[in-house]
DNA sequence: CGTGACTTTGACCAGTTGGTCAAATCAGGA
DNA sequence: TCCTGATTTGACCAACTGGTCAAAGTCACG
């Protein structure tokens, strides 16, 4: 563990590297499934060269989550309070589900993470989370009392389209199973466009 | 591991609450986060005693995969093609969600299974569950056709049906998270009844 | 109540895993 | 080049975990 001096140029490659393989062994076998070898083996440094960078296997899963969080709110921030309505939710929806595709490692280490209970970031969703939804969720509901959009549950249309972008991402190998050769990021969004189409136009 | 003749009652009763407690452990901390301790203590036996009923660890997690995937896919096997379509693509919704709030031991054991790419079960995945999926899918591009609910893709819309029920099971934390007080099992029917028939109606 | 099959468990084992440490090697500024 | 701090690693541990086994206890039925 280096002194707290601006880190090197070997520190950030090293850094970097580790973060990016444990990205992909959490997200396929989950906290305890993975191991620090494996992690290394994928980085290609040795073990205590990992635990040289970072104190513990936890430190690196925090790692990942505390930089995941902001990222994965990013595109609920941009939802803008002045624009037109139903294309901002269109809009929200289709950033989501870009995300689904470019970054399923990301979705499922976050999957793996609430589906047991979330017990390393339960604080983050109570806070910040809750705190970004309950902002958006007054817009949405100032947009529906000015009837711009139908009026529905904005909780639960938030959860839905959580829900239904993730999806893609956490449930690939389902999904994938049932569709065939079919690549469901082609046909998904406009599903998803005409899904909240109806449901939101007035 | 007793002859194969008819089961005792000793052997069935204890069966049963291995069973039970491995669901527990399993759908809360996943396969390679459970041990066979736990599950022994949750079941009030002791850890050989658990290994002279079923042979290995996995051997208790196929146990319940196996049950699991009949019981989970019961309800579109419900699914009438003679029925009432937009009734019975609502009922089915319905008792997707039920399971949901009933069962979401089994929800979670089984999203954890798929999170991680399905291991155990991908044959099923590509067998029973796209077999049934294609037929039921069948059913309602004829209710398409026919003009008897709107037509969507028939794929998306039945993930649609999985990711939004599961999600109140498998993201239950975060769910009450944001939430609060109120029972997301309240508001949430009413919420899938609208979206349902709002995307259905022709 | 005796007997053979069924059940239970304490003690144990080998493999795995997270983490440590001292010694060796390397990088770059003076 | 030399020196100091940064980096790397082989060898090790202790704890945990899945699984084994022989011996002890219990059950049901003739």
């Amino acid at each position: 563990m280096p002194a707290d001096r601006p880190p090197t140029r070997i520190q950030k490659k090293n850094r970097a590297a580790i973060l990016e393989a444990a990205l992909n062994v959490f997200s396929a076998q989950g906290f305890r499934g993975a191991t620090v070898d494996q992690i290394a083996s994928e980085a290609g440094l040795s073990k205590p060269n990992l635990l040289y960078y970072f104190p513990s296997k936890e430190a690196m899963h925090n790692a990942l989550l505390e930089r995941l969080l902001d990222t994965w709110l990013d595109p609920l921030r941009e939802l803008d309070a002045d624009g037109e309505p139903l294309e901002e939710l269109l809009g929200y929806v289709q950033r989501k589900l870009q995300m689904s595709r470019d970054y399923p490692r990301e979705s499922r280490l976050f999957a793996n993470e609430i589906v047991q209970g979330a017990p390393r970031i339960h604080a983050a969703l109570s806070n910040e989370l809750k705190a970004l939804v309950d902002e958006k969720v007054s817009v949405l509901q100032d947009w529906m009392d000015q009837g711009r959009i139908a009026p529905v549950h904005p909780y639960h249309l938030i959860f839905s389209i959580w829900s239904l972008t993730q999806h893609y991402a956490d449930f690939d190998v389902q999904v994938r199973a049932v569709l065939g050769e079919e690549d469901p990021f082609a046909t998904a969004p406009g599903f998803m466009e005409t899904l909240y189409r109806r449901l939101l136009t007035p």
